[in-house]
DNA sequence: CTGAAAGCGCTTACAG
DNA sequence: CTGAAAGCGCTTACAG
């Protein structure tokens, strides 16, 4: 049998809601049973029940993080550990632990987000998505259930979000482009449905234009995922355009290094024919031969943010009695650009 | 006020205990009455608490899995996210959560694991660990909680694990390049602490042997963790050692990419100079020039297995009243050697 | 097949 | 500063 509070209250020769008090660090207790209590807990190796508590105070002290669908495939992506990393530290910090899906559908997602929040199982949830419409948010929005979204929600209003720029990043990586004489920059990895590459874009033809270089859509290369096919990508596009880029500013790092491979193995050598660049600053981008010019999104940030934010928000429940209007967040995390070789020096 | 079972009870006509058991679809139960009930559910909408739940039937359907800290940084190494994958998919197939731990030092990690166990948060917990004497595993052991390591432990009885064969591994790389002619192949990245490496240090120490070819301390390179300063160790390596490896096998595909950056800037080229390999086959691995010969561990796998012998063992616990011989399994997920150019053709 | 009752292990006004 | 009591929302023998 398991030691309970009763146990303890027994051996103490209190009652359960003192022992109670002194696990919760109640100020109004006096530190003598206090640390009567405290004994005999060490003696007995007692460890409150959580759920238990969860129950008794309806707060879990569990956050909820919501991951796209294995389909998108961004949890093989080398920045979400980091994310998840700022996520979990800022979380640990606070007493909160962290629940995560792994879902592959969407109607399984939609499954994982009713259970997480009408079940009771998290206090909050954080969104990894840059998606167009999302149904996900849109659920969370109808259950009034305290949420943050990592990647900027199309959804303007009555959502807490943190993200990069990405419409700076897409400027300032062409910028760097324009800057050291390129007019021909491609670009690659552009999904209509991810606000994350639908900005960079934006970002991209904004540079051009401020620059006097006329947007070619034969340099734009659309893909599926934010994913590793940049090898194909480039196949096709050299396969299908007329055009010869001098440049390319892929969506993602991976992208990029699959494009270099097809760009080697069909005589083009970079920086020297084609300068290339990525985003995310994967940790092999330094090692790449040649390293490879990115983005550095600091995923650690957007992680810990996302919890403070979240955290903000399920307290800001508890000050009952108190009316005030709701208010939205958004925060940007900077990011960098790191210029390597890939872009020349 | 959330719509509870007692609503849906008194809207049915039922007691709770009929719901209850419409919920949990229990067999003895007339389809009239559950069409009924299920019927109501849906129209107030109604989602069982999983907390409460939890709290009366004494399993939380949640698996926990305890992360090694920060500072072996294997968070964010890229085959976790895989590993990471493996473990949800299978879990969500047998209606349980995942509740992650990502701490910084071992005393939170025992803190977590603690709480994780004694706290009745999860049913069980997995442990991403293959360090010598992990004092977590003693922690376990000794609540007699139910766990499964990825990654080989040395406490060899009484423990749940699933590994690769890392000796295997590390003679069959070995032998690879033995047989490609090479007899000075350094071995790249042994960290006494952890198994995983110690392991592919004797395959390779037995490959040598088995081909007559005697093992030079000279050509072992220690580093402290399963990190990407494969650059700064070979650095070291050729600054303090007289020997001229022709190949080299690097623990892991970060290490390799990091050597090879340095063996291009001082003039030796791969596979031409020296060849060299590495272990987990990420994904950049295929991208990488030359292309990285390397080893698949195939990481969802081992996180798959890894809940099923997690459930099998927690399970177990419920077949109360047969007296039975606990039993512990080790399992072995197959790896395989992926031959790319950086070994020659 | 169904209900009444006890119980899971805590928390938290309310009273003193 | 502390206790008795009610309650959080379920499950599950036990009885019928």
């Amino acid at each position: 049998m398991r030691v309970t509070i009763k146990d303890i209250a027994k051996k103490a020769g209190v009652s359960p809601s003192t022992v109670s008090r002194v696990i919760a660090n109640h100020p109004r207790i006096s530190s003598a049973t206090k640390h009567k209590v405290m004994k005999i807990m060490k003696e007995l190796d007692y460890h409150p029940n959580m759920i238990a508590r969860s129950l008794a105070s309806k707060s879990s002290k569990i956050i909820g993080v919501i991951i796209p669908g294995t389909a998108e495939r961004s949890f093989e992506h080398p920045f979400f550990p980091e994310l998840l990393r700022g996520i979990g530290t800022v979380a640990y910090q606070h007493g909160y632990n962290i629940l995560i899906s792994s879902v592959t559908s969407l109607e399984e997602e939609k499954d994982t987000i009713i259970q997480f929040a009408r079940g009771g199982i998290t206090d909050g949830v954080i969104l990894l998505t840059s998606r167009v419409r999302d149904p996900s948010v849109a659920e969370l929005i109808k259950m009034s259930f305290p949420f943050v979204i990592i990647g900027r929600s199309e959804q303007e209003s009555r959502v807490n979000w943190v993200d990069n720029d990405n419409f700076s990043i897409g400027y300032e990586l062409t910028e760097h482009f324009i800057k050291r004489g390129h007019r021909r920059i491609a670009f690659l990895g552009l999904s209509p449905d991810f606000l994350v590459t639908v900005d960079r874009f934006n970002g991209y033809k904004q540079a051009l234009r401020d620059h006097g270089i006329p947007v070619d859509e034969e340099l734009v290369v659309e893909s599926q995922f934010v994913t590793d096919d940049g090898y194909h990508l480039m196949k096709t596009f050299y396969r299908h355009r007329s055009v010869q880029p001098t440049g390319i500013i892929a969506c993602d790092d991976l992208l990029a290094f699959g494009a270099i491979k097809y760009l080697n193995e069909h005589g083009l050598e970079v920086p020297r024919d084609v300068a290339v660049a990525g985003v995310n600053n994967v940790p092999q981008a330094a090692y790449f031969s040649p390293s490879l010019t990115s983005v550095e999104i600091n995923a650690f940030s957007l992680g810990a943010k996302a919890v403070e934010l979240l955290l903000a928000e399920v307290n800001e429940e508890y000050t009952a009695g108190v009316p005030h209007t709701r208010s939205y967040s958004r925060t940007i995390i900077p990011a960098e650009l790191i210029v390597r070789d890939s872009t020349g020096r």
